[in-house]
DNA sequence: GTCGACATGTAACCAGTTACATGATTAA
DNA sequence: TTAATCATGTAACTGGTTACATGTCGAC
């Protein structure tokens, strides 16, 4: 049943959801919820109509089932449980053989590239703020670790953790050596241009 | 005149379009090659029809001048070059307090994320596919740097250069320790489902 | 009485890609 | 003669966002 003819490639943002709800039972507000929390830092978070749109369709392929739930004191809601199916499609997306590269898009990078054009102490704020961050990121990522690092059922979360620590500690490192050439450059004469 | 009343934020590849012609009258057909070997790494590179769009968005905002070029041996050509508003609305939109933060979509970061749903074989193919993959791309930028560390007009781009260096190292650590992580996982018991 | 969390959705729009069309020149 | 490089563009589509609509409940 897995790799029926009409196959057709999702995109990536349909597997996502789709790997979210094969945590457990949840409702498009809860998920959105989680991916604000988890692959929100090495994937985009789509915005809130997009994964209701993405349920119905993982829902019309029949990747996911719905349950309609009546509260009282809530709005009523759809909970979505991954079908076989579902995971066949899901198993099968994700043993592709080579990860397509990743996608960055960084504004920070484009202003540095166009450096020329930019007053020195604006780019240095802007590095310096891209470093607060990367720094923060990292403090908030260690204290996850700590409450993770030995729960098995968070190894492969923990996995993709360690790589947003990893990058963190390369940004603080670029962007103050980056700074520190830029103050460098400066200093030796106001010759540029 | 920087800051006309009807100055909409227009989006990124517009800017980065502009950027790209301010380092000199070029094509439509120049602009992607140079984007391709140079932004393409922190930038995603529009795609050909893109680039066009762009410069005659840019046009009719005044923002480029376009010039038409007879060719005898090559198709007829028309090159571009910034104008005085063009520059003023560029420095004007580098010159914004904080770079938006980066866009980050990483399909082997979702695929980790989600590893136990995948033989753990292919998960460290994919890994070591990354491995191999930054450190082709460290050897490459490490040429590069080379090259134009010495030459001042390319001290911005060389920044962005240490930038992209700094990242492929991190991704090798990250990679190497992520597949040692999983060895020392998979040999300490099968007993994961 | 108003704000924020809960809960789902529609409609309009925007940014960008893909596939294709056109056509000359040059190198294999 | 076939393919690659030069050179520009159109049309259809896809993937995704924004703004908005709707309504309840609990907290301040």
């Amino acid at each position: 049943m897995a790799k029926s003819p009409g196959d057709k490639q999702l995109p990536t943002t349909a597997y996502a959801v789709l790997g979210l709800v094969s945590f457990g039972e949840t409702s498009g507000y809860d998920l959105k919820q989680f991916a604000d929390r988890s692959i929100n830092y090495f994937f985009w978070s789509p915005a809130t109509s997009q994964i209701y749109a993405e349920l119905r369709r993982l829902k019309s392929l029949g990747y996911v089932r719905e349950r309609e739930v009546e509260q009282e004191r809530r709005p009523d809601k759809r909970l979505y449980r991954i079908t076989e199916d579902g995971e066949d499609a899901l198993r099968n997306w994700l043993a592709r053989p080579e990860a397509s590269p990743d996608v960055i898009k960084s504004t920070l990078l484009l202003t540095v590239f166009l450096g020329r054009l930019v007053p020195v102490e604006t780019l240095i704020a802007q590095l310096e703020g891209r470093r607060r961050q990367a720094q923060a990121a990292l403090s908030e990522f260690e204290e996850i670790q700590r409450q993770i690092k030995d729960n098995e059922e968070y190894f492969f979360p923990y996995l993709t953790l360690r790589c947003g620590m990893a990058n963190c500690r390369a940004t603080i490192v670029w962007a103050e050596d980056a700074i520190e050439e830029l103050r460098r450059r400066d200093s030796s004469g106001e010759l540029h241009e």
